[in-house]
DNA sequence: ATACATGCAAATCATTTGCGCAGTC
DNA sequence: GACTGCGCAAATGATTTGCATGTAT
């Protein structure tokens, strides 16, 4: 037994690459659909099975934007992200890690803040052309 | 037909009261035990139904840390959270809006930054005191 | 050869919904 | 009395898991 992950699939690579591919934040359906027209028998159980090893060694990172559905993103290093309230697409803010933010509010927080997170939500520039 | 939550129910009201009365932020399932103790054969689709009306009616906020299980709070003015790692206990902090820091992305994002969304990650007092 | 990975289908778990009855206005 | 709310149980939808078989090392 050496854990998880440790073994190759060709399933993992391509579900990996397809993340790696695009800006957009997608589900596991959407993976799953795309891992599909290269492996036109995998199941969503490897879809998420394969995420979840992917996460855990830290190659990509699992969202949630409070809807119920997970979001996957090959970007790991600390972002923050901009959320379109009309079309729910998600974009990565290139900003440095505003950790000055802490100070704001430590001698409030009972107790030691380690990170956080910061997420905007608005509307994109896509949605407003389109009014 | 008039909509939703225009009459009063013991019920929907005992939800919101068992949610004005603490500072936890419970899980729809919590809420549940806690009506229960006076109205034991209250269902769990009762709580999730007034749930929502009282959210649509904005007097409960409904909130989600990316665990799956939606939790609820009765504080809904606009305010950040602290959430513990180790004991998953989410807190409240008392602080002013910090919308300055719009200025620090609104060059970068794609669009019209409408809200945010800042939570704390940490471990709390008490679970630091365990140590 | 051995342990990990897959596909499939069944199982979970939180949440939602349809329905007939009960409560409120 | 009309319409909303309830309890119950069944339905849903995303995600997880058990199992027999396939595959990488």
């Amino acid at each position: 037994m050496q854990g998880l992950g440790t073994k190759r699939s060709r399933q993992r690579d391509k579900i990996y690459q397809v993340l790696k591919c695009t800006t957009s934040h997608p589900t596991a359906e959407w993976v799953h659909e795309q891992v599909r027209e290269l492996l036109p028998r995998v199941s969503l159980g490897t879809i998420y099975r394969n995420l979840h090893i992917l996460t855990a060694q830290g190659k990509i990172r699992e969202l949630d934007f409070g809807e119920g559905i997970h979001r996957y993103d090959a970007t790991v290093d600390q972002h923050y992200h901009f959320v379109c309230e009309r079309c729910c697409t998600v974009r990565d803010l290139p900003v440095a890690p505003q950790n000055d933010i802490h100070d704001r509010v430590r001698d409030i927080v009972p107790g030691e803040i380690k990170s956080h997170r910061l997420d905007f939500f608005g509307v994109c520039s896509d949605c407003l052309a389109k009014n």
